[in-house]
DNA sequence: TGTACATCAGTGAACGCGCGTTCACTGATGTAC
DNA sequence: TGTACATCAGTGAACGCGCGTTCACTGATGTAC
């Protein structure tokens, strides 16, 4: 006989199983409490004994899908720690696009167009910087073992962007370059931009086979940082 | 007194406007026939006389945007034809993410979550084109006046990504080199994420100041195509 | 160990809302002779 | 230039649907003594 705990523990990870399911079928914008609850044979009414609100089922399932992906980061990153730093930014960045193209869905509830009429809390940044950290970790690490050897940005970087990519570079212990922090940003937003074309099928009509280009420019993106 | 004629243009720009100022406010999941219908003051089932269903209007928006950007970025192009190559690609980014910050529910309407239930026909993928093609034109025309000098690919483009970029290199006249090709992908994906980050807020936590960043990363991936 | 009470999970009905689309209709505009 | 007819634009009612959320309720599970 189950115990009340029990019961709402198991019956709490239906509900967000049905809302993944949901996120697939129809997407962020269409997940409905009422459609959810008939999934799991259940009265609507009685979602809300679980969770308070349809915004913040969509909070719980934004945090889970972070954590979830940067989880992923960080097993790679971790994983790879015997290799060069270059192999590991991009054992790293494959497993992002792996979690990513396993659950376009859950990519979309991230990083494709903000749901209408909801604005993710605060509890949504720190999960969200788990997969920058575990990039910036791997890079932090080459830095530190003095291993990062960018090409010269030649007159690329102008004082406005220099003062913003110092600011950046200062939060690192020891302090990144500013070129690096440029190469980084450059390589973060190639990386997510590749993978959320191949999501929403931009590169339909280019790209026929995507993880070996995606490897090239990820390789291509992670040199001009300075990873070796 | 207006003809038939006129009335219809009319009323079918301001089904369109209305359609537009939906999407910025609830985005195209929310677009609504019936609450265009109440902007623009007529009742639900006459907007069904200048256009088909609700699908029609989203496909004819996402030309229109296509379209619009296209425009945008060939203009930019051709009114930067007597500077450097570099300078011209730089010019026609900047037209791309100038029109993207600027109607960014637009810019998510090509490039964000696709609408569920909806099916973007063949009729989008012209127009779908000219913003890449406005691009591939500057590269093309600094490859053919053999001003194009890319750096060394280096070991990282395996067999596989290799075939694929010679197949794309082929279409152009004459042949781009494939790891010029390599470079475009990467520029192109680069461009358009840092422009899907700072329109949906991915960036907030580390750009403060995007016009800056967003030049300086450009400039760098141009320069990883051979651009000068 | 048993009983009295409190807590909790799930029900079913209801409120008020919005949606896409169809249809028979009226009155105005355009066209052919 | 005038008249008869065809075409078109817009109306208002209706169909059938789905949504989030609240509320009074029943019956089961847990807790304190």
């Amino acid at each position: 006989m189950a115990s009340r705990r029990e019961n709402r523990e198991r019956i709490t990870g239906e509900i967000m199983a049905a809302g993944r399911a949901q996120l697939a079928e129809v997407g962020a914008a269409g997940l409905s409490l009422r459609s959810i609850a008939r999934d799991i044979g259940m009265v609507s009414s009685a979602v809300y004994r679980y969770v308070a609100s349809r915004d913040e089922l969509l909070t719980r399932l934004i945090i889970e899908a972070y954590d979830d992906l940067g989880q992923a980061a960080e097993d790679a990153a971790r994983a790879a720690i015997d290799t060069t730093d270059l192999e590991r930014w991009v054992a790293t960045a494959r497993a992002i696009r792996s979690w990513s193209v396993d659950d376009p869905h859950r990519y979309l509830l991230l990083y494709g167009s903000p749901v209408p009429g909801y604005a993710a809390p605060d509890d949504t940044i720190v999960p969200g910087g788990r997969v920058i950290l575990a990039l910036v970790g791997v890079l932090g690490d080459a830095h530190a073992g003095g291993r990062l050897d960018p090409p010269r940005p030649g007159g690329i970087i102008d004082p406005s962007a220099l003062a913003q990519l110092e600011q950046l570079a200062g939060v690192a212990d020891p302090p990144i370059p500013p070129e690096v922090v440029l190469g980084f940003l450059a390589a973060w937003t190639q990386m997510f931009g590749m993978i959320g074309f191949e999501i929403t099928g931009q590169t339909r009509n280019s790209v026929t086979d995507h993880p070996p280009i995606f490897e090239a420019t990820t390789r291509l993106a992670a040199r001009q940082i300075g990873l070796r």
